[in-house]
Formats: structure tokens, sequence, C-alpha cells
DNA sequence: ATAACTTAATTAAACGTTTGTTTAGTTTTA
DNA sequence: TAAAACTAAACAAACGTTTAATTAAGTTAT
């Protein structure tokens, strides 16, 4: 029977939920502890007396959402099966899921980009970029070597509109939906077509940069 | 003689320009009026003698920057000697240069539209959305006319891209300096370098999806 | 099994700072 | 000499953190 590590309680991973949602919508500064200890249901002093600081719980965040790509991606590369663009293919959609399950995290995380105020967390930003660029930088190569891809790419402004994509999508999908006249749709609805959206939009948007058929 | 209307006084222009640069590093919470008093070189008391509170500074520092396109744009839709595509590749390096000289609000634009929390700038940006997608859906609705742009385009989703890439490449550009082992320039020279890299960028992105020509 | 003891969890209250804003008074300008 | 510009000081409220005390849970000894 394998044991799994358990980084955080129970109660732990209550109060940190409740202080992503609210870093997320109001920042870092915005969000006072007494908020984040009223609205998780417990004292004040908890928080202290679980993560430290303020700031200590901001990491605390990280720390539980940067399990990242890592793992999943690692096997996808490895898949001979499939062709350089479908590998590619397979990447964006791995990717956009994250990004759309994991929302309230990446609003810090465009804030915290920005901001760069905390050391430990600007460089877990950056290593998280590195990494991921690594990753995709196989998988592109892979396909400059077999003839599908073209040359001369810049990778870092490809990732820059992926992720850039994702993001504005992330921040200003309340006024995609106004504009697009969506209200009418559950948010649930509304969730699964921007995210089908977003998938289509980043493929054909890679292919277009990086192929040369039509 | 024409009088032109100085909304604000020099001095009063000088607070805001420091306000802008850091409410665009530390966050609008993250920044105190004594912060932005003793940077400005002004008694913290004028702050609220001059622009009435710290929630209606950020306003006008909104309203000092969104003098936005309007004007330029209309005459170049106007211009009957372009192409649709000259068009949108003018379009999109008046966008770049308007956002890369005035990253800074750009910033505080990217916090705000994820936040809302206040409602008069909510809809500034709201508003100024709108127009901007309205002035693009011409320019393309006339190239689909002429029957050089493709058809079924999701407008929204593309100027999220562009403007999401902008933003990205704003909010990360130091990732992207080390990462491209760009250290060597000067902050000048960098400027000049991301600044036609992504207008390029975004060209080449917008004539992928909505052209037919490889 | 229960009493004795130890550690962990939880609390209300208080700590000293910092916050945005206002006041009452002074200096400068027209 | 009236209005505008500016100042130092004070304001209450909110901030993150700590304290000291209490309750709950867990362990050991008998």
């Amino acid at each position: 029977m394998i044991e799994e590590k358990q980084e955080f309680s129970e109660k732990q991973r209550h109060i940190l939920e409740i202080a992503e949602r609210l870093f997320a919508t109001n920042g870092y500064e915005g969000t006072s502890v007494r908020d984040i200890a009223h609205e998780a249901g417990v004292n004040i002093a908890m928080i202290s007396y679980y993560f430290g600081s303020k700031e200590k719980l901001l990491q605390s965040v990280f720390e539980m959402r940067v399990q990242f790509i890592q793992v999943q991606l690692e096997s996808m590369l490895s898949n001979e099966q499939l062709s350089p663009l479908e590998k590619v293919y397979q990447f964006l959609d791995n990717f956009v899921e994250r990004m759309m399950n994991q929302q309230q995290f990446h609003k810090i995380m465009v804030r915290e980009q920005i901001a760069q105020k905390y050391e430990p967390i600007t460089k877990l930003i950056l290593d998280a970029k590195k990494r991921n660029q690594e990753l995709v930088k196989k998988l592109i190569t892979d396909g400059q070597k077999k003839g599908v891809f073209k040359k001369n790419v810049d990778l870092s402004l490809v990732l820059i509109t992926v992720i850039g994509t994702a993001n504005q999508m992330i921040s200003t999908q309340h006024i995609y939906r106004e504009i697009n006249n969506l209200e009418h749709l559950s948010d649930e609805d509304f969730q699964k077509l921007i995210r089908k959206r977003l998938s289509v939009h980043l493929k054909t948007l890679f292919k277009a940069i990086l192929t040369y058929e039509q």
C-alpha cells in the first residue's frame, strides 16, 4: 500500500482554496488575512499558525498548484505513434484544460508576473516557464527534423501568444460573453464553449505559424 | 489661436505619472497614497486636494490615458488607397506602438480587467474594448467583401489573441529577455527589438488567420 | 481501562504599524 | 485681501502578527 504524501491537511487545503479565490479576484494586497479567515470559517490566528505569514500563505498556494505539467507531457513526448502536429495538438489541449481548470490560480500568476515582488514566487514562475519552453522546444525541433515544421520560429514569441491568449480569455471572459451575446448560456455551458473555442483557435494558430500546409 | 483643453495642470500630471508607475508595478492596493506623495515630492494632503480620493486618483490616471485610438484610426479606415491587409497591418503597427508606449498603463489595465472592482473603470475598459472591436470589425468585413479575408472569423477571439499577446509580452519581457539571452542589449535597444518582433509576429498571425494565401 | 501527562488545535484579545482622509493653520499667488 | 496652494499633525479604521489562555486529541503508565 502506497502512502500518498499529504503536503497539506484537508483544513489547510480548504484555507488555501479560499485564499486562492480571494487573491485571484482582489489581488494579494487587496485581500486581508481577516477576509480569508472569515470566509474559510477559521480564526485569524490559524493562518499564522498553519502557514507562518500572509506571504508564506501565497507561497503555499503556489506550492499547491505547481504540480504543473512535468509527468503528463513526458509520456506524450515519447509516444512514437503520434505525428509532430498531433503531439502539438495534444499539448495544446492539455494546456487549455489545465488553464481553464485553474483559472483562479492563473489570475494570481498574471498579477505576480507583473509585480515580481516576492522573490520565491518570481523564481517559481520563471522555472516553470523555462521547463515549459524546453518541453515544447523538443516537440518543435522534432517536427522540424521531420520536415513538417518551419525553421526560424521564435518559440518564445509563439508561447507568449499561446499563454497570453489563454490569460486574456480567462481575464476578460465576461466581456467576451457580453459582446457575443452568450448570456443565455449557463455558466457551465459557457465554460465548455470557451474551452472548446480556445482549444480550436490555438490549434489553428499553431498550425498557421508552424506548418507549410494551408 | 486654438486653446488646448488642459484637463490637468503640470503638477497634477506629474503626480498622475508617478501614480501610474506605482500602480502598475505594485498594484492599486499595493500602493499607498504616502508612497505616491513621497515619490512625487508633494504633501500627502495634495492628493485628496487635487483628486478627491485614492480611487478617484486611479480614475484620473485612466482619464489621462484614455485618449485612445478614435481619431487616428478613423482616417486610416477611409483611406481608399490601402488594401484591406495593408489597413490591418497599419492598425497593428499603431496598436503595438500604443501598447509599448504606455506599458505602465496597460499593466494597470491587465489588473483591473481581472479585478472589476471599481465600477467606473470597469465601464471605461468595456467601452474601449467595444469601440476597438467595432473599428476592427469594419476593417475585417471590408476585406471579406473584397474577397481577400476568410469568412467565419471569430473576431473577438482574434482580438483576444492580439491584445493577450501584447499584454503577455509587456508583463513577461524580463523573462523573454533572459531566455533569449538579450541581456547584453541596452534597455532602449531591447524595447525597440521586442516592439519590432511583436509587430511582425502579430502581422504574421493576422495574415495566417485571415487570408487564404501562404 | 483509566488516570496522568504531552502535544496539537483553537480562541479572543491585544500589539504596534500603516492605511486613506481630514483638519486647522500657514504661505503663496493674483 | 480674497482665493488658491500647500503644510504638519491628527483621525479613526484596518492591517498582519503575537500573546496567553483554553480546549481537544494523542500517548504513556499503571
